[in-house]
Parts: C-alpha cells; sequence; structure tokens
DNA sequence: CACATTAATACCGTCGGTCGGTATCATAAA
DNA sequence: TTTATGATACCGACCGACGGTATTAATGTG
C-alpha cells in the first residue's frame, strides 16, 4: 500500500480492524496475518512500524472503546441539571441500554467473553470507572443531599462490581427470570443501606434487556 | 522415561508440573516445551498420548485445583454440627485463611492475575460454588430459621461475587485500610437486609490477611 | 508370544516478531 | 526551482518457537 500522508490514518484502520477481528474470533484467534489479509495491501512491516507488539494492539483497542464510553460517562457526570442521586439513577438506567443499538450490544458481550478483556475490563472498572465516574457523582448527592451514606467510594465499587459482573447478562449468563431476581435482591439490598435506587421499572427494563439478549 | 507401569501417575505428574510452572509464568508463557524440560526425561509424545492439547492440560490443573477446593467446602456444608447461619460464617471467615498457609495463598493469587484462570473462577462462582455450596447452605438456615431471606440463590451469588471479587485482594488491589472499608459496607448491606454475618472480628481478619498478602 | 498401551522423535504448519531495504515525505540550502 | 538530506512509512523475506501429528520403538500384561 501506498504510503499514507496521514500515518494516524493508517493506525486508525489497523485498530478497528483488530477490533472488529477480535470480536468475531477472539484476541488468541486472531493472527497479525489475519488483520494483515483483511487491511488489503498493508504489510507486517507496516503494522510492526505503528505497534511493538501485538498486546499494544490490544492495548490500543481497549483504549479506544475507553474512550468511546469515556464521552458518555462524562457527559452523564458533567450535567450541570441534576442532583447526585439523579445521575446516579441514569447510569443505571442506561446501563445496557441508553447508547447502544443492538449490534453494539452484541460486540460488547462477545468481547466480554474473551478473558483477556474481560480482566481489562475489571480491572478499569475499580482504577477508572469507579473511582473517576461513579464516586464523584456519589459524592455530589452527599453534598446536594440526595444521597446519604458514609461509604461513597465503597459504594462505588459494590455498585459497579455488581452492575458489571453479576447482573450483567453479557458476563454471567442468566435467564429472564434470574435476572429479574437479582435486581429485586440488589433493590432490596441498597434500600436496606438508606438508598433507594432501583425501582420497578429499572428492574423491568433490566429483564426486557436480557430477554433480547438472551433470546 | 521408561513406561511406567502406572500412566495416571505419570498424567498426575504432567498436571502437577504444568500447574506449577502456569503459577510461575502464567499460561500464555508457559510452553508444552517447558513442561517436558522440567519434567525430566519425559517426551512430547508422551504428553500428547495422554491430553489432546494444551487446553485440556489447562482444564485438567482447573480440575485438581477444584477438586481440592470441593473437599474442604464439602466438609462445611455437610457438617452436621452446625446450622446454616453457622456455616456460612464458617465460610466467610475461612475465605483466604484457613487450610491455606502462606504459599498456597501467593500461588492463588499469582493464578488468579492470569486472565484464562480468573476467567474459570468467575464461570465457577455461579455455576458450582454459589449453587452447590452456598446456596444449599442458606436454605437450611432458612429452614432451620437461623437466616431469614427470601431470595437464597441471590443471595448466594452475591455473597459470592463479593468474596470473589470485591473484597478479594488477590484480584482487586487493595490497602488494608480499604479492605476495611469495603468489608465494612459489606457488613452494613447484609445488616440491612436482616442478616448480621459480618462482625468486627471478620473484619479484622480479612484486613490483617490484606496486610500480610500487601507487604 | 501376542498385543495393546506408553513413550520417543522427527516433522509440520502457523504464530509473533525482526530486519535490511525502499519509497515517499518535509525541510531547507544551493 | 532544484536538489540534497534525514526522517518516516512501508515492504516482505526470514527467524525461532510454538502447538500439534505421524510414525516408530519399547515395555508391560494376558
Amino acid at each position: 500500500m501506498a504510503r499514507n500522508k496521514y500515518p494516524e490514518e493508517t493506525v486508525r484502520l489497523i485498530v478497528d480492524e483488530a477490533l472488529k477481528l477480535f470480536i468475531e474470533k477472539g484476541y488468541d484467534n486472531t493472527s497479525i496475518q489475519d488483520i494483515i489479509d483483511e487491511l488489503g495491501g498493508l504489510s507486517k512491516g507496516a503494522i510492526y512500524h505503528h505497534f511493538k507488539s501485538k498486546e499494544e494492539i490490544f492495548e490500543a483497542v481497549c483504549a479506544k472503546i475507553g474512550a468511546e464510553n469515556s464521552v458518555y460517562y462524562d457527559s452523564i457526570r458533567d450535567d450541570k441539571t441534576k442532583n447526585g442521586y439523579e445521575k446516579l439513577r441514569v447510569i443505571l438506567k442506561s446501563a445496557y441500554t441508553n447508547p447502544n443499538n443492538d449490534a453494539v450490544i452484541a460486540m460488547i458481550g462477545k468481547i466480554l467473553s474473551d478473558p483477556k478483556f474481560l480482566m481489562n475490563q475489571i480491572r478499569e472498572s475499580y482504577e477508572l470507572v469507579a473511582p473517576s465516574y461513579i464516586e464523584p457523582v456519589i459524592r455530589q448527592g452527599i453534598a446536594d443531599g440526595s444521597i446519604k451514606t458514609d461509604y461513597p467510594k465503597e459504594l462505588a465499587e459494590l455498585i459497579i462490581t455488581l452492575l458489571n459482573i453479576w447482573v450483567n447478562p453479557l458476563i454471567v449468563k442468566a435467564t429472564p427470570a434470574e435476572t429479574t431476581g437479582r435486581m429485586k435482591l440488589f433493590a432490596l439490598m441498597l434500600k436496606g443501606i438508606g438508598i433507594d435506587l432501583i425501582d420497578d421499572e429499572i428492574i423491568r427494563q433490566y429483564t426486557l434487556f436480557c430477554e433480547r439478549w438472551h433470546a
């Protein structure tokens, strides 16, 4: 392939194609050669000019996914029109439904079944999502009086743990009925520590999502 | 190496050595050749006679670890001298301390940092540990009146999720102070749904474990 | 001895990664 | 405007190591 005047364009092509193939076949089952073949004309040397290893491609793919999520989480956290409690509800309500069409959801499901991506997601939950997006919202809620807790940091981690893993049908396979049961206990548990966050509407929404995904 | 009269002995040797190397270097970084070299005299043909792939060795290693855990969990669940509540406390108290010396703990920590093993552990939590060990104990507690909940299945999953992942310093890196915080919220949350399971002694125990591990 | 089982070894295709080289770019001195 | 220069983008043959197989040799059991 002819030399590109804008190399970051080539980098983007590689990352996009890698993401596509990682979703299709998983990280281990995608070879550098697969990426090359799919890119049509680009060579191995080109890839290794831009990335020093397959692992580095993986990191770039993760960064791309992370950046897309960040834009969305930023907009919730920095919304001036809502108090902390309302923002936390928005996060909960939109966890698997909001900006995502079915294709995106299917993609996330596929990618989370890859051990490397799952591990990355768990790590990111505690290093980025909880401290930078959930906890600030909870602290705002404490400040504006809409949330009462002595454990903002821990509560953020707890919510993200249960949301991202336990009640996430993309990770822990579940029937709609099982999802409903989990959400009901989740709701009860939050209510038990004085946080009335999950109502029947949210539970129904998660169940519906699980149904759509389950089929 | 000469033909072994008891081939299952050879299988055991292979699995033991594979486990040792997986702990040392991780699954991906351990080659079949590494296992051969370490076994001293045994050949590739021998390994591929007993196992049809590297993946199958991985499964055997997981089964071995699982079997060791099962023996321990069996003994708690089937203990005739305790009610459900007491058994649940035993499980909580001994999660990272009981039969394990430091070497074993270090080993588990190493292995859980391998994506393949982490994924296996999460899957097993919901497919084996929760339904076969935690839930029966909770149901016994409901029957004998020592535990009150309408969600035995969900509660089992919730406990194992938080215990295995969130408050597990082997997975989610944490300072002793952070562990204390997490355990306090965990205790509060269970108390909120009417289950007074985690006391200061357990919290102190987890913090101590985290301290030992952290250093 | 016969025969199945266990183990040894030479070999295969594919993998991630390297390397010497070429083509094309921006820059600026001639 | 041309041309020399150095950096960057890319090429593709090649490498050692990998997981896995096919064939053969050895050994225990009836």
